[in-house]
DNA sequence: GAGGCGTGGGG
DNA sequence: TCCCCAAGCCT
């Protein structure tokens, strides 16, 4: 853990703190998306943050809405059948989310007073909630001062800090990264020992919110303006303080990650197969779910067998099938 | 740590 | 049409 002063750090055309820049243009250009509104509960907060797990923005506006008016608490959605929740899901992929998120309020309601959890670690030990979603809730959601690293944070600090041309596979390292980019750098209650990080504090320490606003800025900016392909380097607010254009926007060297394969994979038909259970009323006949797969019935099945494992699909003593719970407790 | 896990929109 | 994704998590 050394403190290492990074030798491809290169020297700063400005010294302007990148803070002092993304949180006013942040103020000035965020989205209006709804869970930024002000008024939104925790419990909305991690709802859009499960739905934005590897969902566009765009596709996960209308269901968000919908859901916090159909369960405008953790209990709420408890209570409900795991099918309603999968159905209220819909296309959003990735159902395996909805299940965790029903496994997360119930252990919320039950264990934490209906109250989402404000510290992180209680909120990494709920089901679907990691690294990222633990802080994006304690930091969007609380108010918390603490580092908010998903994709686009770690492209942009990449990129403006590190001089790359694109963020490598996460790393233990990119907490810390982002740690010290955030406003307000504190002397912590651990870091009594630690002259220098009372030297580096401020003499007026930002709000914990300005913390959280500057994570929020620089996902923002790596989803509008630093993006993955075509990063629109002319509008950028930090350009001048960008490590990556300093030293000529040098192209990227790592390892080229495989791209990911869908045609006839057991994703499309795990996928296909819950399409059919959602878009019936009630229990189907396994003849049912092998019309939504002829191809190959072996991996049909296979894939049948795996969503009752992961519990999205439920057989009944009938030999039909049914999303979870959706034939009562009684069956 | 690599691989698996949905979906529909955009270049 | 085909390819590449998009605010991760879990095993």
């Amino acid at each position: 853990m050394g403190t290492t002063t990074s030798a491809a750090a290169a020297p700063a055309a400005d010294d302007t703190p990148l803070a002092d820049v993304l949180v006013p243009w942040f103020r000035a250009h965020a989205r209006d998306l709804p869970w930024r509104r002000p008024g939104t509960t925790p419990w909305g907060v991690l709802v859009s943050e499960i739905m934005l797990q590897q969902t566009p923005v765009a596709r996960v506006e209308e269901p968000w809405r919908a859901w916090l008016e159909r369960w405008p608490r953790p209990s709420a959605m408890a209570a409900a059948p795991a099918a309603d929740v999968l159905r209220a899901w819909g296309k959003l992929g990735y159902p395996r989310r909805a299940l965790r998120l029903h496994a997360a309020a119930q252990a919320i309601a039950a264990d934490h007073d209906d109250v989402v959890p404000t510290d992180v670690d209680t909120l990494e030990s709920l089901p679907g909630i990691g690294t990222y979603t633990a802080r994006a809730v304690a930091a969007f959601a609380h108010g918390q001062r603490v580092p908010v690293v998903d994709t686009n944070v770690r492209r942009v600090v990449a990129r403006a800090v590190h001089g790359r041309a694109g963020a490598g596979p996460a790393a233990s390292r990119d907490l810390a990264d982002v740690e010290a980019l955030l406003p307000g750098a504190r002397v912590t209650s651990a870091a009594s020992d630690a002259a220098d990080v009372t030297l580096a504090a401020p003499l007026a320490a930002p709000r914990d919110e300005d913390a959280a606003t500057m994570s929020a800025a620089l996902m923002e900016l790596g989803a509008t303006v630093c993006v993955a392909r075509g990063p629109r380097c002319g509008g950028c607010p930090v350009v001048r303080l960008c490590a990556w254009q300093r030293l000529g926007r040098p192209a990227w060297d790592g390892p080229v990650p495989k791209a990911q394969t869908w045609a006839g994979t057991d994703r499309q038909v795990r996928g296909r197969l819950l399409d059919v259970l959602r878009g019936a009323p009630g229990p189907v006949t396994a003849e049912a779910l092998e019309k939504a797969w002829l191809t190959d019935p072996a991996q049909r099945s296979r894939c049948l067998d795996s969503l009752l494992v992961d519990g999205l699909v439920e057989q009944l003593a009938d030999g039909r099938f049914a999303l979870p719970g959706e034939a009562g407790d009684v069956g």
